[in-house]
DNA sequence: CCTACCGATCGGTAGG
DNA sequence: CCTACCGATCGGTAGG
């Protein structure tokens, strides 16, 4: 008896993933996780110390994986106009569990430890905020974007895909190519008709 | 003794909002609330009938207020551009902690119970989301805004404010002229340099 | 016998 | 990797 699943660890993160999308982080319960995949809670302390080990596992991965995509973009011998285009393309084709993930490292952050908020914290920043920044203020060298403060551009392209990353809103499963393209539109264009923009100022 | 409090509801209303905004619905319990304004926790329970109602008249509060703010600006006799405009800068100017409330209301609902979520989800619809989206949707029947869904147009106006709304991050405190302008511009005019546009597709 | 509260503790549940 | 539990703390309420 007491055979080990190797799998089960995997199938602990999945679980754990949507339950946490779900809840938050304080309102997801580990009974609930055992309880989900028919296991005991001590089988959960088995794979992972504790809860926020656990959490802090799906973070980590999909940052891994996020990395990953932003480098292959980085490297891509494309006008940055069109390396944040792939990139909010990457970003917004998703599936809308993925998209969440987003939502859930930089809403539910707060409720880590401070050791752990502040490691993740540098971690995230490395990863995928610095890189973005990066590729936001080459594009500005290069005349191709405004010259306006780099936090703003990068906190207004995440910001842009904030209602996206949301858990269950209306609309908010798999997004259509055609929203995808007016949300990268709106960033990029603005929402203002060119012909409107002439009438003012 | 045992002397009655009027102002005590509008204390608890005030600490009780800096304090969810630091630690979200289930980070923050009743007790830190009554210790935090030195009074007892039964105190809490005379002037709310519990947790759910105190965090319910925190955001009731604010949305009523912003109702009123923007049917100030709705009714502004100007093109719509200049309302989004007017919209932006006054979430954008306001202090921290007031940003921070839009924040709460729209992660932290997800911790109610399923019919005080749905009425106010109901409210903040009709009160908040549906108005926004009245704005957009007769500016893009003007010309002035160009003919994407609406909901679209919404979600990335309120999106790219959102990283403004969260509590405490680097750069977070009020915001500057500048910044708010900033902002501003990406949302109606893009990031991309008007020069830079004429050169592609 | 009301109000506006307090000290103490309730039944349940959190992480471990 | 299960059953059986723990110290503590949760939201909420008793009597006075």
């Amino acid at each position: 008896m007491s055979t080990p699943e190797p799998a089960l660890r995997a199938r602990i993160l999945s679980t754990a993933t949507s339950l946490f999308i779900q809840h938050g982080y304080h309102g997801l319960a580990m009974r609930q996780i055992a309880e989900a995949l028919h296991v005991s809670k001590p089988a959960l302390y088995y794979h992972f110390k504790d809860k926020e080990e656990l959490f802090l596992a799906i973070l980590t991965m999909y940052l891994d994986e996020m990395e990953k995509a932003i480098d292959r973009i980085m490297a891509e011998p494309v006008a940055c106009r069109e390396k944040v285009r792939d990139f909010m393309e990457y970003v917004l084709a998703q599936p809308p569990d993925q998209r969440a993930i987003i939502h859930l490292a930089s809403q539910e952050v707060r409720q880590l430890s401070d050791p752990v908020r502040k490691s993740f914290g540098q971690i995230y920043q490395k990863k995928f905020i610095g890189k973005i920044e990066d590729i936001l203020k080459a594009g500005m060298q290069r005349g191709e974007f405004k010259p306006i403060e780099p936090a703003v551009a990068t906190w207004t392209l995440l910001g842009i895909m904030y209602p996206y990353f949301y858990p269950a809103r209306a609309g908010n499963g798999n997004l259509s190519e055609e929203t995808i393209r007016q949300i990268i539109t709106v960033y990029l264009d603005g929402i203002i008709t060119s012909s409107s923009k002439n009438t003012v100022e």
